[in-house]
DNA sequence: GAAATCTCGTTGACTAGGAAACTAAATTTT
DNA sequence: AAAATTTAGTTTCCTAGTCAACGAGATTTC
C-alpha cells in the first residue's frame, strides 16, 4: 500500500513560505536603503507606540529570543536610533526607547512597508486581499500565534 | 499633513510572515526527529523525482545560492542520504542523487509534511484552503516567483 | 536573615545562508 | 592553437539568528 510521497507544492505551507520569503526579501531590499533590516523595522515600529519597553517584553512581542533582542538592541544603539535606560527599581533590568532620529525614521519605513505590501498584493482584488487577511488572522487566532500587544 | 505611520499588522506581509514562520517552525520541529532540516527535506524531495540533478539546477529550483547548495549537499552526503557522481562529459560538473537511505526517508518526511499542513490549515473550511492556495498561486504567478520545475 | 531559587539581560559557541573571490574546466574568439 | 571569456562548483568571510551557560540582582523559603 505504498503511496507516492506528496509533492512539495501540495502543501499550503510551501506556497506560504515562497510568497512570504519573497515579500520579506523585497522589503529587506527596500529598507536597506535606510540602513536597517526587517527585524530592526519591527523593533523600531513597536517602540514607536510606547514611551519605553523592557527587552524581555519586546522579545515576546517579536517572537525572538532574549539573546537576539539583546544583539538587535546593540546594533540599534550603535546606529543611534534607540537608547537604553537603567531601571532604578530593578538594577538587573533596563528599558529601551526611540531617540529623535529613530522617531523620525519610523514613518519613512512605514511608507516603504506600505509600498512593498502594495507591490505584492496590489494585484489582488480588494475582496481577495480581504479574504487573505481574514484567513491568516484566523490561523493566528486558532493557533494562538498572536504577538502579545504592549499592554 | 503628518499621518501616523501604519501599524505592523496593517500589512498582509506581516501576517503572512507570522503564519509562514510558525508553519515552517512547526515542521522543523517535526522533521528534527528524523535528523533533517526543512531545507534538507526540500532538497531530498526534489531529488526523489529525478534520477539525478546538477547542483546548479537545484539551486535555481530551491531559490538558494550555489554556495548554499554546495554546503547542503555536503551535509546530506555526511548524513549518508545522497551521493555525488562525477560527470564524465564535463569534469567541472557533477550530479546528485538519493541513495537507498534517502529514498526510504522521503515518504516518511512527506507524511510529516502532510500532518504539519493539516495541523495548521485543517481548521480552515475546505473552500478557505482552496481560496488561500489560489491567492498564493496567483501572487507567485504575478510576480514570477515560481520555482522552475525540473524540465 | 541566610540559603536557595528565580529572573534579567549578556555572552559565547554554533548554525544556516548570502556575497564575492576563487579554482578548474569548457567554450569562444582571434 | 593560444588567449580570453564563461561556467560549475567550492570556499571564505560575514550576518543574524538560536541555545545554553553565565553573573548580578531580586525573591522565596526555611
Amino acid at each position: 500500500m505504498d503511496k507516492r510521497p506528496s509533492n512539495l507544492d501540495a502543501h499550503l505551507g510551501y506556497w506560504l513560505r515562497m510568497v512570504s520569503n519573497a515579500v520579506s526579501h523585497g522589503f529587506a531590499r527596500e529598507v536597506e536603503a535606510e540602513g536597517v533590516t526587517v527585524a530592526e523595522w519591527v523593533f523600531l515600529r513597536v517602540l514607536y507606540d510606547v514611551e519605553s519597553i523592557a527587552p524581555s517584553h519586546l522579545s515576546e512581542r517579536m517572537g525572538m529570543t532574549r539573546g537576539a533582542i539583546s544583539k538587535l538592541a546593540d546594533r540599534l544603539v550603535e546606529k543611534s536610533l534607540i537608547e537604553r535606560q537603567p531601571n532604578p527599581e530593578d538594577r538587573r533590568a533596563h528599558t529601551l526607547s526611540l531617540n529623535e532620529a529613530g522617531r523620525t525614521l519610523v514613518p519613512r519605513l512605514a511608507n516603504l512597508a506600505d509600498r512593498n505590501d502594495a507591490a505584492f498584493f496590489g494585484g489582488l482584488a480588494a475582496d481577495e486581499r480581504q479574504r487573505l487577511a481574514q484567513i491568516l488572522r484566523k490561523i493566528v487566532l486558532d493557533r494562538d500565534l498572536a504577538a502579545p500587544p504592549i499592554d
